[in-house]
DNA sequence: TTGTAAGCGTTATCAA
DNA sequence: TTGATAACGCTTACAA
């Protein structure tokens, strides 16, 4: 039961028991090749008969030596956008044999930098973080002082590097699309977010002259969506560009209660997009491309490379929806 | 630039500045309240102007002491179903200002033998883990000699408990509701998984007389599962019981082909189940509550409180698609 | 090839 | 209240 209590056996046990040095030991765990074999046999078995692990946390004090763990700060695993984030950098930890800590920062300031500290703190190598809206730059800077940082989803100044999608340009793609059939509306977040700003902006950039009655930025909800798809719709809107897949989901609902269904494009793929008739075509950035370059980012900032900003081209995804 | 490539200040640096005791700026640092005033206003000055943090590796290593970092093993963060988990062991982690390190170990024994042992040696304060079918057993029982080891979703015989849902009793529940309109059909994923088996078992007892025909295991990929679906249906079924998302997903797209919908329940819910039309009703192991129960139960097994086995009632989510 | 001794950054002991 | 001094489990000179 309490099996763990007890004080669990050391480098110093391994070698009293095997009857050589501690270094000995170290070099065997180290996998280095120069020991008589004989010593080896010796060490393996006491390794074995004493259930020895060793402790990685003590061996990366040192300096110089890292820790294995890098650091992820997201804004919510529960969401499949950042989960598929988290697993894509997971994946490239994995292989270069590293853990990933993940922590979700809830878009709140004040918690990623609690959280940002702490990573730091426990030393992991580098980290890969989501900067909320707002006041980041501190807690980026300051982690900049110990570790490497990068920025993905959205630029910070303070970063390493930042890796970003075309938001911009994946929305202007879109109307392109959408323009053909009337006045395109658009429902979306908050200007605030800066991944939103920028969709918008490349909305405004398409169609030119912005009918400000065919935008709607209060789908901070489901239900707000909603309510901002019909709004947009009843002032004229023949096609629906929305910002963020909650507003492309509100737009289907508004279809549905309307019987009414406009060529839409939405932004960030949702599972069952592909589901439900006709299928959701969508603007998005690729989460697992964020998550895995972020990572690969970081490694090649562990490696003393040279990091560049990127931003990553926005795929446009057509499936149906975008019709009549 | 390589602003990170200098040496962190440590404690000693800290003390060196203020002119004070090593000692006492561990007490500063530890918010211990026993320092003079002053002292503690030299400390507080000189790990700003130094830009000091602690280093809790370091700190971990003395025997009793805690990393603050829990470990979890899912079967892959991408999956809704487990980045669930993952958010809700996280949530419990940080009310106890606790970090948590997620790795997949994508159901694979080997892979989940290497990351269990690789979180030991890491010094993670307990381990949360969907053991993955087959032999992992040792590797339970290897890090079970460290630290406490919470299964969850499965049970494993030599974990200090395990938390699981009462799949049976969810599957039994399901065909309940479903029998009225006819032979019910069932379609799942191969038995060698502890979930599928008791999900079966469960649909085994409520139907009484297996009709093999209209049985299939082999929903592995969706496109088995459109086929088997397919199959299960031409057999007479008038009704389905979906064994896990993919099923019900796979048999969603065969009613659609089909052009004929029968009444259909899954099993663990997904993003848009209540979007699709009908909304498709699930029987659901809230994989939100496993992930927190098994967090908490490692939080309590580390209190040193007594830990025992939880089977956690699945609910029946009726949205309409049990329904002819 | 092997082992001793000196750190690494922190916490704990204990005498001042 | 304070601070030498000794751990902690490991790695790394440096000898042997």
């Amino acid at each position: 039961m309490t099996e763990h209590a007890r004080r669990a056996p050391t480098m110093n046990d391994v070698a009293a028991h095997a009857g050589v040095g501690l270094k000995t030991v170290s070099r065997y765990v180290n996998g280095e090749t120069n020991i008589r074999p004989d010593l080896a046999q010796r060490i393996a078995g006491a390794i074995e008969t004493l259930g020895y692990r060793r402790n990685l946390a003590a061996a990366s004090i040192r300096p110089g030596q890292r820790s294995g763990v890098i650091g992820l700060i997201i804004g919510d695993l529960g969401n499949p956008y950042w989960s598929s984030v988290a697993r894509a950098a997971e994946r490239v930890c994995a292989e270069r044999r590293h853990l990933l800590v993940t922590a979700s920062s809830e878009e709140d300031p004040e918690r990623f930098a609690a959280l940002a500290d702490r990573l730091v703190d426990q030393r992991v190598d580098a980290l890969v973080a989501v900067p909320p809206p707002g006041a980041e730059s501190s807690a980026v800077e300051r982690a900049r002082r110990h570790i490497p940082v990068i920025a993905i989803d959205r630029p910070s100044p303070h970063a390493t590097c930042s890796i970003v999608y075309d938001n911009r340009g994946g929305a202007e793609a879109a109307v392109a699309v959408l323009r053909e059939h009337g006045p395109v509306g658009y429902v979306g977040d908050t200007l605030a977010m800066w991944t939103m700003a920028e969709r918008y902006g490349g909305y405004a950039a398409a169609v030119g002259a912005v009918d400000e009655r065919l935008v709607a930025h209060d789908a901070h909800t489901m239900d707000d969506a909603i309510g901002a798809a019909a709004r947009v719709i009843e002032a004229g809107a023949r096609a629906i560009l929305a910002a963020n897949n909650r507003a492309a989901l509100g737009t289907l609902r508004t279809f549905a209660d309307r019987g009414e269904r406009l060529p839409l494009i939405g932004f960030d793929d949702f599972e069952l997009a592909s589901v439900v008739n006709p299928p959701v075509s969508v603007a998005t950035p690729d989460s697992a491309a964020l998550g895995a370059r972020g990572a690969l980012a970081a490694f090649a900032a562990l490696a003393g490379e040279a990091v560049a900003d990127e931003v990553l081209a926005p795929g446009l995804l057509l499936r149906g929806s975008e019709r009549p």
